[in-house]
DNA sequence: GACTCAACTGCAACACGTTGCATCTACACG
DNA sequence: CGTGTAGATGCAACGTGTTGCAGTTGAGTC
């Protein structure tokens, strides 16, 4: 019963989900609601595309300045168990998350400008159907991430250097 | 005029390959030539396959006990510019060397079993050709890192879920 | 062999997580 | 509403790199 005051701001926060269906699904599990995993599933909430692991501790701590560390990473690894997050790897391996992806998909981070991209699992499903056909290997598309040269960057170095 | 008592012992080390040619490339740069330098050197001659930085530092200790992670690693990001190493990131980001590799590939991990494996520019090359063609970008082969299943552990988990 | 100076090193501090362990608490049950 | 207990927390220590800076050194030049 939502009261009309409070308006649940459609649209922000990821896919405006069953951030409800949360608790429920950790009872299941015969895991525990705390206010700790409580700090948390707001901020993820009020989050958007891609976080680093590092950026989430500290709008926890925002929240709640008595927000430790282990506490934010042990609570992230039980929501990617549940499927609410995902993560993958930065160019320099560092954690960045998805919150409740609409659509699977891998990542492309360009060296020279840092920009990044998701890209479809459509898009890359070929190869990983290839693997899967050739190896047996069930590639975890959420993971995959890519980098290298954007198109911008390749078309600037090509202009510096051979252009004539 | 090598000594017949100080065999080479041809086929180990990476590629019995052109470390010869390492001190003279840095100094084409405009680079030096350190004891610290060549201890690395000594020990990526006498390694093969994948090896992460961790390792490195530590069998560099092993011949000089005075090694710092530093000095290793910053070396280790001049010999990736050379060409002579490459790395990318295991499942958990760390990263992986690989020395001198004779063909350039990709990796495969499996998050069950943990072993890993190579695969080959011309199993991903499809992808990547349409990624280019699509969107422009040029991914790097060397820092691509899949993780999943591998056959042997689906065939496990199927076996024991679904197993008539 | 001495001079010079950019390249290099070592150190200390930092960033990002992870892990072991003692303590605490959510919650199922009576 | 108490109690018991498995699950969760907080802390401290650790692992893996990275960075700023002050001091050192490789190697080109005379
Ligand atoms: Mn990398
Ligand atoms: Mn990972
Ligand atoms: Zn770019
Ligand atoms: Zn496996």
């Amino acid at each position: 019963m939502r009261l009309p005051g409070v308006p649940e701001r459609p649209g922000t926060g990821s896919a405006s989900a069953d951030w409800s269906g949360v608790r429920a699904r950790l009872h299941d599990g015969g895991l525990r609601w705390t206010p700790q995993r409580r700090t948390l599933i707001d901020v993820l909430a009020a989050t958007d595309g891609h976080v680093t692991g590092a950026e989430l501790v500290e709008r926890c701590r925002a929240i709640d300045p008595t927000t430790t560390p282990s506490t934010v990473y042990r609570t992230l690894d039980v929501l990617e168990d549940l499927g609410v997050v995902r993560h993958h790897h930065g160019p320099d391996g560092r954690e960045e998350f998805h919150v409740l992806p609409e659509r699977e998909h891998g990542h492309l981070h360009c060296r020279a400008c840092g920009r990044s991209w998701e890209v479809g699992a459509a898009e890359v499903a070929p190869m990983l159907e290839a693997l899967r056909r050739h190896r047996g290997f069930e590639a975890d598309i959420s993971h995959m991430a890519l980098v290298g040269r954007c198109g911008d960057c390749v078309a600037a170095d090509d202009r510096a250097a051979g252009g004539d």
